[in-house]
Order: C-alpha cells, then sequence, then structure tokens
DNA sequence: TGATCGCGCCTTTTT
DNA sequence: GGCGCGATCA
C-alpha cells in the first residue's frame, strides 16, 4: 500500500498498531507528525473509520493547516475535511459554541485574549482598590492563568500566602468581569469545556461517540487542564494516539506538564509505548552537537538518535562585535550561500532566544533587499489598529461588551474623555444593565453636557447603524461601513511612515474577511481569536524567516542560525535560579539545534549594548559541543572567553 | 478633554 | 534602550 510505502518499519508499526492507548516516544526529525497524519489516514482508509469519528490535536494554528493538507492529498478533500482538526483552543472553541446552553454560557461569547486579559486584571485591581504597583497585573494575571490550567476554579483557589490571597481575590473579580462581558479567556476554553464534560455527562457521551479516535500532537507541552480534556474524551474508546519527545518539552512555563506523559502510563496500564529513534532531518554534525547539549539535563530517557545522512558541512561558530555585526554576519553569511550554493531566502532561519532580538536582523535584511518574514513579534492581531477594528466588530456583534466598548467608544476622538466612559460604564453596572443599554440611556439623559451627550448620541446612532445591518452585509463590507463612518483612515493616516503601515495593516485585515467572504460575523470573530499568525494567511513567500526558538517548534530549514548565544541571553537571566528552568532552557537550545538540516550557524557579541553594556559571555550551550564538530579555531576561542569569565566548563 | 513631556520602570517564551 | 504611564498644561 503506498500509504505505507514512504514509511520505515518502526513508523509502519506506529502507524497500524491496533486499537487502545499509544505513545509514540521519538527524537526530532523522526517523522512525529506523519506518522500521526498517515494514522488518522491509515485508520480511514485501511480500518474504514468515518472520518467525523478522528480528532487531530496539534501545537499551533499552522500545523494543523499542514496537516489538513497532507489528509487531503492523501484521501481527497472531502473525507479530510470531516476530520477534527486543530489546536485544543480551537477545537474546545467550537464545543462550547455547541453547547452553549447546557454549561451556561452566552452563545455568542467573545475570546478574550492576553491584551483584553490584562485590561481585565486591571479593572479588577482597581475595583479592589489594589496597587497595582505592588501587584503587578502581569503576574497575577500568570497566577491566575496557571489555576485556571490545572482547573481550579476562584472558589477552589487555595491561598497559601498573602499574596495568594490577593490572587484569590482578584482572581473572583476577574471571573465575575469576564462573566459581566460574556467573555471567555484562552484558558477559559479549556477549562470550561472540561466542567462541561465533568457536570454533564450525557454530553460528554455524545463527544466520545463522535470522537472515537484520538490523535494528539506535541503532548509533552499539553497542561493538566488538556491532559484532563483528553481523559474524559478517550474515556470510553480509549484510542488515544499521542506523540511526544520530553527534551522538545519547552513551555513549562505556561503549564505544560511533564508529568502528564506518567501520568498517561498510570491511567492507562495498557499503553503501548513506541520508539522512533531514526531522523531524517539533519546531518550526523547536527545531530550530535544537538546530543551534546542534551544529555546534560538529568531524568531523561537515553535517545539513540541515528541518521543515514552523513556527516554533513562542520557546524561554524562566530563571534560578533555587537548586535548590528551579528545581523550582517547573517545577512553575508545568507547572500553567500545563496550566490554559491543555490539557496534561496527560504531556506534559512534565523532563531533568537526574544522578539526584542529581531530588530536589528529586519534592518540589515531590508538594507540587504533579501526578503524575510517575521513571525511572532508585534503580532498582527495584538497592533492597535488591528485590535479597534475587531473591537468594533465585537461591539456590533455583541454590544454588551464592555471590553470593547471601552476601546472604541473615543475611537477616533469625539470629545468622549474618561470621565464621561466612566459614568457609562458606573451607570451600567449599578443599574445591572448592559454598557449598550446604559450608553442608550445616557445618550438621551439631560444630566451631561451638551458636548459629551452629543458625543455620546453620535457614537450611539453609528452603533446602530452597524447592527441594523449587521445581518445583511457581509464582513468586508461591515468593515468598509466602519472605517468610513468613523472617518477612521483620516484618523490614522498621518503622513507618517508608521501611518501608511497601520493603514495597510487595515487593508489587509479587510482582504482577509474578504477572502473569508462565506463567513458570518461570528464566525469571523472566532476565528480571528484564535489565529495567531497572519502569515499562515497569506500564503507562504520565499523569505528568510526570523522566529524565535519557541516558534521554531516543529519546523525545519536546511540553514539555520541560533543568534544571540550569550549567558543571560540563552540561557535566559530568568531561569538561572533553577535547575528547572535551566534545563528548560537547555531544552529550548536543543530544539533550535535540530531543526537544522544542513548547515548550522551559532552566533554571539563580544559586547550586546543593552542596557547595563557589560561584555558579554558566551553560552555555557557552546561549550558543550565538541570541538571536532565546529569548523575553525572559533571553539578555542569560546572556551577561553567562558573560562576568563569564570564560568564553569564542562 | 486631550496632547505633550518627562519620569521611572523593566526586560521570555504563546494558544 | 524603549516603552508605558502619570502628571501637567493648553
Amino acid at each position: 500500500m503506498d500509504l505505507l510505502s514512504q514509511l520505515n518499519a518502526q513508523q509502519q508499526k506506529a502507524v497500524t498498531i491496533s486499537d487502545g492507548p499509544v505513545l509514540v516516544l521519538a527524537g526530532p526529525g523522526s517523522g512525529k507528525t506523519r506518522v500521526l497524519t498517515h494514522r488518522a489516514a491509515w485508520l480511514v482508509q485501511e480500518r474504514g473509520v468515518p472520518p467525523w469519528h478522528i480528532m487531530a490535536v496539534t501545537f499551533t494554528n499552522k500545523a494543523a493547516r499542514e496537516m489538513q493538507g497532507r489528509l487531503e492529498q492523501i484521501l481527497g478533500p472531502s473525507r479530510a475535511r470531516s476530520m477534527t482538526l486543530g489546536t485544543f483552543h480551537a477545537i474546545c472553541a467550537r464545543i462550547l459554541r455547541r453547547e452553549a446552553d447546557a454549561i451556561g454560557i452566552p452563545r455568542d461569547y467573545v475570546i478574550f485574549d492576553a491584551e483584553d486579559q490584562v485590561r481585565l486584571v486591571k479593572q479588577a485591581l482597581q475595583d479592589l482598590n489594589l496597587d497595582e504597583k505592588r501587584y503587578p497585573s502581569r503576574s497575577v494575571l500568570n497566577a491566575i492563568s496557571r489555576a485556571k490550567n490545572e482547573l481550579i476554579t476562584p472558589q477552589a483557589y487555595q491561598a497559601s500566602s498573602y499574596y495568594g490571597e490577593i490572587v484569590k481575590r482578584v482572581y473572583e473579580r476577574y471571573q465575575a468581569l469576564l462573566e459581566a462581558n460574556s467573555g471567555l479567556d484562552f484558558d477559559d476554553l479549556l477549562m470550561v469545556t472540561a466542567q462541561l464534560f465533568g457536570q454533564h455527562p450525557e454530553v460528554l457521551a455524545r463527544y466520545q461517540e463522535r470522537y472515537q479516535h484520538i490523535l494528539v500532537d506535541e503532548f509533552q507541552d499539553t497542561n493538566m487542564a488538556q491532559y484532563v480534556l483528553l481523559r474524559q474524551l478517550s474515556g470510553k474508546y480509549h484510542n488515544l494516539f499521542c506523540v511526544a519527545d520530553e527534551d522538545q518539552m519547552i513551555y513549562a512555563w505556561r503549564g505544560a506538564d511533564y508529568r502528564n506523559i506518567r501520568r498517561l502510563r498510570e491511567d492507562h496500564p495498557n499503553l503501548v509505548t513506541i520508539l522512533l529513534e531514526q531522523n531524517y532531518r539533519s546531518t550526523q554534525t547536527i545531530l550530535d552537537a544537538a546530543n551534546a547539549v542534551i544529555r546534560h539535563n538529568p531524568d531523561r530517557t537515553e535517545k539513540r538518535l541515528f541518521t543515514r545522512r552523513g556527516r554533513g558541512p562542520a557546524i561554524v561558530i562566530h563571534e560578533a562585535y555587537d548586535q548590528n555585526d551579528e545581523a550582517a554576519f547573517v545577512v553575508e553569511t545568507v547572500t553567500r550561500l545563496m550566490a554559491r550554493d543555490g539557496v534561496q531566502p527560504g531556506d534559512c532561519a534565523v532563531m533568537y532566544r526574544t522578539n526584542a532580538q529581531s530588530r536589528a536582523f529586519e534592518d540589515a535584511f531590508v538594507r540587504a533587499a533579501i526578503p524575510y518574514k517575521l513571525v511572532g513579534a508585534t503580532r498582527f492581531y495584538a497592533r492597535a489598529e488591528i485590535k479597534d477594528l475587531i473591537a468594533f466588530l465585537r461591539l456590533i456583534h455583541n454590544p454588551a461588551d464592555g471590553v470593547s466598548m471601552s476601546r472604541v467608544i473615543n475611537v477616533p476622538p469625539r470629545g468622549l474623555g474618561q470621565k464621561t466612559v466612566e459614568l457609562v460604564e458606573d451607570t451600567a453596572r449599578r443599574q445591572g444593565i448592559s454598557v449598550y443599554e446604559a450608553l442608550r440611556k445616557l445618550a438621551h439623559a439631560p444630566q451631561l453636557g451638551t458636548r459629551a451627550q452629543r458625543a455620546l448620541g453620535a457614537f450611539l446612532e453609528l452603533l446602530e447603524g452597524w447592527i441594523a445591518v449587521r445581518e445583511q452585509i457581509g464582513v468586508a463590507e461591515l468593515m468598509d461601513r466602519v472605517l468610513q463612518d468613523t472617518r477612521y483612515a483620516d484618523y490614522i493616516r498621518d503622513g507618517t511612515e508608521e501611518g501608511e503601515e497601520r493603514w495597510a495593516n487595515i487593508l489587509e485585515l479587510r482582504n482577509v474577511a474578504a477572502s473569508y467572504a462565506d463567513l458570518t460575523l461570528t464566525e469571523f470573530l472566532a476565528d480571528v481569536a484564535l489565529v495567531s499568525d497572519v502569515d499562515g494567511l497569506i500564503g507562504e513567500v520565499n523569505a528568510v524567516t526570523l522566529l524565535t526558538l519557541h516558534s521554531a517548534k516543529g519546523l525545519e530549514f536546511p540553514v539555520v542560525f541560533i543568534t544571540g548565544l550569550e549567558e543571560g541571553l540563552l540561557p535566559h537571566s530568568r531561569s538561572l535560579e533553577s535547575p528547572e528552568q535551566m534545563a528548560e532552557e537547555r531544552r529550548l537550545m536543543y530544539v533550535g539545534l535540530t531543526r537544522a538540516k544542513d548547515r548550522l550557524f551559532l552566533t554571539y557579541t563580544f559586547r550586546r549594548s543593552q542596557y547595563n553594556g557589560d561584555l558579554s559571555v558566551p553560552s555555557r550551550f557552546l561549550a558543550d559541543i565538541p570541538g571536532e564538530l565546529v569548523s575553525g579555531s572559533h571553539r578555542r576561542r569560546v572556551i577561553e572567553r567562558s573560562r576568563s569569565a569564570g564560568l564553569w566548563i564542562k
């Protein structure tokens, strides 16, 4: 069968294994995702499983789209599309939309993204008269998010310290605010779905029948809530097929729990474990370097990774003077590889630990006129102008959405200040009505100055006009109406370059809406909240990829640059405190190294002009890479520099 | 009300 | 070194 002919014996075994719980433990580049995809296809093609009984969970939307594409090639579009594919969040969002009534959430709930969450926490802190300086919203939000990932409700939250007591109070208030705005945050999508299944066995039973086969990619990065969801859904048929690599667990900070692998074993005594050890991606040189780095982590199952790809070129370690010199080296190298070795820009990736490092590379690539694309960073959907327009749409969709209302009530400025906005919100709260109703009352109330009243009235009129047509016209047309009625272009195109860029972003969002013309407003808003990168929506271009090590997970490139290999940056200074965090940094480095197929360049600077301007110390990870894998005399220099800085060398 | 200035802050990673 | 926030002024 040609479905299996491209796979090796181990992979075939995994794909064709009989029903029941399965864990595939595999190293990087071993075809994990491919095994998962083929398993899904095999179930349909050979076992006659109806595709709608299969659910495949991926880590990112992009991975889901790629898997969809491959399945369409194998099974044909219609069968592939009747499978359920996506991230946990996307799948849960759909389930909740359908089962809203059972769990008592509004059917038209909106998803609150990270920025909305921070706003809401700030509001909660203010409501409780807590000082934001002492209780930074970000850190409180982190604690709340962690609790939700563990399925702990505000009521069940156990405060073990004074700070914990504060968190508990803010959490309670925050949750009330979310509810008042008919919002669910990212973590709620998982938590509420788990609650739904826990409280309504009859609903769960329906989904257990629906999803008789569940496949999970990147299982090592699931959190407690996700694990519980998997246990609930697979509770009847136990056809759970998980693919994992412990060495690539890089999301502990966001609640990913390595113990889930152990839990899986404990919960399923009949779990079949399969190891995939052959690597199809990288040269032996790259694999050896990666192994040398990851070896230092304690408590891991040693894997014997091997490849048939041969040694390949040596790794290049380069010391640059500062970050601009580092970027220049990268650009020069890319240029040289393009000229001499026929490398395409799209073959190359530049990776770094923090998004802030991307700027120097962007500048350098712009100057060299080499196309590049930036993954993440100021994410498209997090840009102010995009959030403005989406807030308008959300408000039209659900006029009770107070967060969106307060975002755009005075955008562009129409003479409504803080005081008037507060009055609207207070009225809503005191009378127990929505902000929209409060707005309607106040727009004709005499207690306001004429100026504020007229501004409120004008805004209300606009809003009502849009609401009146929201069912009749498409999302793109609705956007046009909003942009036109608010004269948004005049507001944003201030003659500066940034202004033009912002306007271009607006137009791009409009194009996205136009290209999904069949989506209703509700569907569009649901999708938008769950999409993180617009690159996925615009399609592939032949450009150098600039991305963080985290977002490199699951990708591969012929040429990889890992930059900023300095103590304090990679490993990051925030991870120096605990061995667990240091181990995670090491895994992050491992993920980066193993993205490379052929060529690997590792760079660090002599001095990174940062806040303190000190000389930098080369990363300890560099010193782990055996000298014979590296070309030139760089390695000796690294070790000397590390030694003179007093760093312990193994 | 809104714009501007200056201060002080921190500085990871993302569905 | 940049950004967000708050205070201050028009």
